[in-house]
DNA sequence: ATGATATATTCGCTTTGGCGAATGTGAGCG
DNA sequence: CGCTCACATTCGCCAAAGCGAATATATCAT
């Protein structure tokens, strides 16, 4: 583990939400656990960009990844700092009254929900929270 | 004023925090209004770099300045759209409780309240907390 | 006006970070 | 095995940003 608490840390957390793909990137994770197929196709971004995105995240320690067969999930990884995870609790509030954001999140159910959905997504395993819905 | 609540203010405002100098000047100014000087003296940094580092939290739009003479008094700028308050809050709380940021304020004390001040800060305006106290 | 003081800005340099394009890697499938 | 798919990483380039050194600006004192 990383120097947990230290001022070094909460640098490293600004940097890291210092963007707009990243912080695109995290709205969309929200409390589930995503595809990266479908943040290049909700996002319309290249996957190279959203992969070294992730990346920086992880590094960060913003997020985890778990690999299911051809597939990586990435969610939220919960700082252990109490003060760290308030202060995220907030970010994610702001994101999801965003207007920007929520229109992401709209054009993710939409992607997911498809009836015919891109060639792209055919297999791929759709988050918990959306597939519920249908 | 700028495009409150929007994700490009949120950026910006990231942006400003994801820098260990301005988290130290943020820190140092905690409630109150304090004077360039003492920032240049507690933390031991070059003026310039100060200066620098003030400028771009005056852009981000997270201190504002005042002028008193020859002096110039930072504070922090109040966030008007509400989430940016709150986290902007739990940002403080965090940096109240760091222990790198503690004793850079325990050293602001100490040059403020110095018997024998350094001849830079002869004259100076003392932050009005910490003036209080003695 | 001259000079001194406090702060701001500019300059040149180095590092970091974002990007597209290309390439690498690991898993499943024939 | 070789092929494809999903994703990760590398490479070369450009812009942003941090730094020390130097310089500019503003205010006050003489």
């Amino acid at each position: 583990m990383g120097k947990t608490g230290k001022a070094f840390d909460m640098e490293r957390l600004f940097k890291a939400l210092a963007d707009r793909t990243r912080l695109r990137l995290l709205n969309l994770i929200g409390g589930d656990e995503v595809c990266v197929c479908f943040f290049v196709e909700t996002l319309g971004e290249s996957q190279p960009k959203i992969s070294r995105h992730l990346a920086y995240l992880r590094r960060a320690g913003v997020v985890a990844a778990r690999r299911e067969g051809k597939w990586m999930h990435y969610r939220i990884a919960e700082p252990s700092d109490a003060h760290a995870a308030r202060l995220f609790g907030e970010v994610r509030a702001w994101l999801a009254e965003d207007r920007e954001m929520q229109r992401d999140r709209e054009r993710l159910v939409k992607v997911c929900c498809a009836p015919q959905p891109p060639v792209q997504l055919q297999g791929a395993p759709r988050p918990a929270s959306i597939a519920a819905r249908v």
